[in-house]
DNA sequence: TGTACATCAGTGAACGCGCGTTCACTGATGTAC
DNA sequence: TGTACATCAGTGAACGCGCGTTCACTGATGTAC
């Protein structure tokens, strides 16, 4: 295929990356589709390395240039999504409510999310493995601890916007605390359901965000 | 020593066990005493299971017969802590609040845990070894999964008393993953804290859950 | 109280397994002139 | 455009490590009579 124009997003054109660059891009990313097609298909505990490897037929030392654990290669998506995430918050006005601008911020990412997810791996596979994560007791141990120091991460970024100390002040940890767990049982019950579509993991966060105000408030009405 | 009256709650005695049941209980005593300690010395990943069979004395053999792995050793006294902590959830009062449900068997359990973990290990010696888990990644990923499922466990006992099935409302499931979520915030700036105190994580932990709603609501006052 | 047998905690040694590392090496890509 | 050299992705084979398992066995505790 001819040259194409690539632009970053401030317009400069940024120069097309060599021979050697592209096939390391190529090799990686043959790598994480097999990975995450193992995965998928036979479970991760049941896939080593040496199988990764195999299918995107390199050697396991191969594999290890690239990433450096198993686990690693496993998150890589995450990874990214979660980039975006933390964009989204940096950029919301600084008026807001902190619990909205998570919200929003959550809303916003998501539209983007796919598109870079589909530059690396099928958005579809990665949903998968979703699931996948959820279910094998290993994966959603590291989830979960990933998960911690994303919002760590975000916490700081909050306090920062309303000129907090994050040591001080326990506002900041405790509304991103609060946000994270509701999003982490929608995935929970997301990835125990039948609709794998994205849509229906946004329509959960959502609808289950709007539940926080009410499960907290005295004591329920029986309906 | 000679044979003490032992009483289960109810009153009734409960027959002293045989010599073999003592020895046994011993044996694992003393392999999670080891265990522990050695993890707070050296650290969780530096110990080996020979480790820990070796400073018990007896056979690495020995120690899986009372301890599926490594990790069920380690949370060996959190299990316990646990259920204390369920069982209070579930002497609460009808009419309370979910939220403050929760508060008030965590103020409440507290107070016997520290007892029953005496009767297994020396609770300074435990309270370490929480910071241990805190500062230890493979530690605390399992950590994080197993709070997970004891907030599956409570969710379904707050459901119940509210005559609400908890897969239809969401309510059950977010008041506890709030709650969780505070639990652990606390947790990890204890765990990084100078006061390794029972009194101080309690503290956090009141202190914490005060600032749920003030987090939550609208746009925080500049101080 | 004593004997004969059953149970079962603990042993020791060896093993399978997969992750992640180390080594010296090959050959393709990149660059300087 | 061509040559000489430098860089570096990928190789293959071997290894260390610790977890957890398997085996056939010993000897202390428990029980039946």
């Amino acid at each position: 295929m001819a040259d194409t124009a690539v632009t970053a997003g401030n317009g400069q054109p940024v120069p097309r990356p060599g021979l050697r660059e592209r096939k390391k891009q190529r090799t990686r990313d043959t790598l994480l589709r097999s990975a995450l097609e193992l995965f998928t298909e036979q479970g991760y505990e049941a896939t080593t390395v040496d199988d990764i490897a195999d299918a995107a037929e390199v050697s396991q030392r191969t594999f290890f240039r690239y990433f450096a654990s198993k686990e690693e290669a496993a998150f890589f998506v995450s990874r990214l999504a979660e980039s975006h995430f933390v964009d989204a918050v940096r950029r919301r006005p600084p008026g807001e409510a902190p619990l909205d601008a998570l919200r929003q911020s959550l809303v916003e990412s998501w539209d983007t999310i796919g598109e870079a997810i589909e530059q690396l791996v099928p958005l579809e596979l990665h949903m998968r493995f979703y699931r996948v994560i959820e279910s094998t007791p290993a994966l959603l141990a590291a989830h979960l601890r990933r998960a911690t120091e994303l919002e760590e991460r975000i916490a700081r970024v909050i306090a920062d916007r309303e000129h907090l100390d994050v040591d001080a002040d326990p506002r900041p940890r405790v509304v991103v605390a609060v946000f994270g767990a509701v999003i982490r049982v929608t995935e929970r019950i997301w990835s125990a359901g039948d609709d794998v579509s994205l849509a229906a993991l946004r329509q959960l966060n959502t609808a289950y965000l709007d539940q926080v105000e009410p499960a907290l408030t005295g004591s329920w009405r029986t309906d």
